[in-house]
DNA sequence: ATAGGGTTAG
């Protein structure tokens, strides 16, 4: 004789609860107590209290056996401890089997998707709220706006501020927070600001949405202010403010405002957040200050992956490609799980300090070994790193096999690469694609033109330019910053509107002379890259990073380093005069441009000439 | 019974 053991009877680690309901003890508990407020009380409770998704799933699968589904409190309660488990699909499958949802199950719903990223399903639950008569509420507003934010959604985001104003939810605090939010993340700054306007009662979070919504969409100096203003109207920062004046001063290059904000998280008892610590890090190399950065990275307790993948991005752009394969290879080690993200940081590091194979081989390795699919912008770290090296073919070839479709800034990757290597052949094939998929952006117009000015075909030049014109490409105007005395200064190109003018332009022409003797030859071709059309080397000398360097050198300490931002790329003739520049006045000279640093001194720049 | 703003790249 052999006895089977029936395992319900004895179940590990089982609530009471569950142990009271096992039908082997009593099978009648629930058939009479059903109707019993006192026990949907009960199990609502156990519900609430579940810390385990082992313990919600056996409560769920009581629920069932004994009928409890019809008794509307206990299923939503349920669908509720689902979502806060993250398992929105099972909570889905409980709210399809229920006949007439109340509006807080549709909230919870509504907010699990939005949560989860699955933005379009939560849309589409809200819509079918809608359909179904009920009324949406303050909760769902939020949740809903939430969805539009993360699908940049502007005209859906614009017709539920249409809905909740005619369902008189405009002045609730939270609804009017999503709002904002929403508006910046579709790009809408101005009209995020008017909602901000118009608000009564400003809290923090109100008060932290616009201010973040300026940072994300470069509106740095904005950021700033609004960081004055809310503290002027005693509402008290907090880490997530923080946050976004970091990236400010990042994004600006003000090291000294940045410092100031640095000891002033510390005095507010941030220090220690790791969030915090990731955003002053990233701040100081991005004004920089790379090795200072480097010291808070290694002070800081408990590393994460944005942390890690943040430094390794800054070692990247700061031209360190070998450092940034050292780090990843720490984090690794630390038992840090990289992500799609780390990745590009990773590739990107390879492709600016020119390590073809080591880019190669992490690019296999992501998928081999970490199980990261690549994605357009992995390909387009790719298509740099193979145009760098002169392997068009590859890069083009590469392009073609991607198993995604290519955009306008994948081909333009490689049109970058045709400049570099004067393949005008292939560069006019590229271009072609560009101009079909993206027929406005200028600064493939001008980079084409450059290609051809390369060459002296002047006739090709002009086209380009009167393509420009007749297509209205969007310019934007070129512009350097430097920081000086708590002040930001921007310098567009020629720029005469400064007091000091008149002493900026004789220090050029007075560098311009002495950089001629040391062997400087302006380089024409480049009058139109950048975007800053002067067609003449006089407009050359007047770029905007030249004046910010100029003004540098008039007001700052001697022998000191000068920090300049610049919107665009640097331009190739600027890039030679600098270097000049470095030797001359014999002072370190740090231009950030779109892409990456340039670290100029005695004569030399750290990017080897390849940006 | 439900709530919001968040760091990394391109």
């Amino acid at each position: 004789m052999t006895t089977r053991h029936l395992g319900l009877l004895k179940p590990v680690h089982v609530h009471p609860f569950i142990a009271r309901c096992n039908p082997f003890v009593n099978s009648s508990f629930f058939c009479t107590c059903k109707t019993s407020n006192r026990i949907v009380l009960e199990i609502s409770s156990l519900l609430e209290g579940c810390s385990q998704l082992n313990h919600l799933k056996q409560i769920h699968s009581k629920l069932l056996v004994y009928g409890l589904q019809h008794n509307s409190q206990l299923w939503t309660r349920t669908a509720t401890s689902y979502v806060s488990f993250a398992c929105i699909d099972s909570a889905n499958l409980l709210f399809e089997r229920t006949l007439n949802p109340s509006s807080f199950l549709w909230n919870i719903m509504i907010r699990g998707f939005a949560t989860q990223g699955r933005f379009f399903l939560s849309l589409k639950l809200y819509a079918k709220m809608l359909h179904s008569g009920l009324r949406p509420d303050k909760f769902a507003f939020p949740f809903a706006l939430k969805s539009c934010a993360g699908l940049s959604d502007l005209q859906m985001g614009k017709q539920i501020h249409q809905h909740l104003i005619s369902f008189a939810c405009s002045t609730d605090v939270f609804v009017n927070a999503a709002l904002v939010d929403m508006y910046t993340k579709c790009g809408n700054v101005e009209t995020a600001r008017l909602v901000f306007d118009k608000m009564r009662i400003r809290d923090l979070v109100s008060w932290t949405s616009m201010i973040s919504g300026y940072a994300h969409n470069s509106y740095n100096i904005e950021t700033l202010e609004f960081f004055d203003l809310m503290r002027g109207s005693m509402v008290k920062p907090n880490r997530v403010s923080l946050l976004s004046v970091m990236l400010a001063c990042g994004n600006l290059g003000v090291l000294r405002k940045g410092e100031w904000f640095h000891n002033y998280s510390i005095q507010a008892g941030f220090q220690s957040d790791i969030l915090v610590a990731t955003a002053v890090m990233d701040m100081y190399a991005k004004c920089g200050s790379l090795d200072l950065g480097r010291f808070l990275f290694d002070q800081t307790v408990g590393k994460d992956v944005v942390c890690w993948s943040a430094m390794i991005a800054n070692y990247g752009i700061h031209g360190q490609g070998r450092e940034a394969i050292g780090l990843f290879t720490q984090m690794v080690e630390a038992g840090v799980n990289p992500n799609h993200v780390t990745f590009t940081s990773l590739l990107s590091a390879c492709s600016h300090s020119g390590l073809l194979g080591e880019g190669q081989r992490y690019f296999e390795l992501m998928s081999k070994e970490f199980r990261i699919w690549p994605e357009l912008k992995h390909y387009a770290c790719m298509v740099d790193l193979l145009g760098r090296a002169g392997k068009l073919f590859e890069a083009e070839k590469l392009i073609e096999n991607m198993p995604v479709e290519p955009d306008s800034s994948i081909w333009g990757s490689l049109l970058g690469a045709c400049r570099i290597y004067g393949n005008l052949d292939l560069a006019e094939r590229v271009a072609g694609k560009i101009f079909n998929l993206n027929p406005t952006h200028a600064g493939y117009h001008v980079l084409l033109s450059n290609i051809y000015a390369a060459k002296s075909r002047w006739n090709e030049v002009e086209k380009v330019r009167e393509m420009m014109a007749g297509k209205g490409t969007n310019k934007i105007q070129g512009f350097s910053m430097i920081e000086f005395n708590n002040h930001v200064y921007i310098f567009g190109v020629g720029d005469r509107s400064h007091p000091q003018s008149d002493n900026i332009y004789a220090l050029l022409e007075e560098l311009a002379a002495s950089m001629r003797q040391l062997g400087y030859v302006p380089s024409t071709n480049f009058v139109l890259h950048d975007i800053e059309d002067e067609a003449k080397e006089v407009a050359l000398s007047y770029h905007s990073e030249r004046l910010a360097i100029a003004f540098g050198i008039i007001n700052t300490v001697p022998g000191t380093p000068i920090r300049i931002t610049k919107n665009l790329r640097i331009c190739g003739d600027c890039h030679s005069a600098i270097k000049f520049i470095s030797k001359i006045v014999n002072r370190v000279i740090i231009v950030r441009d779109i892409h990456r640093f340039h670290h100029f001194k005695d004569g030399m720049c750290s990017c080897g000439d390849y940006w």
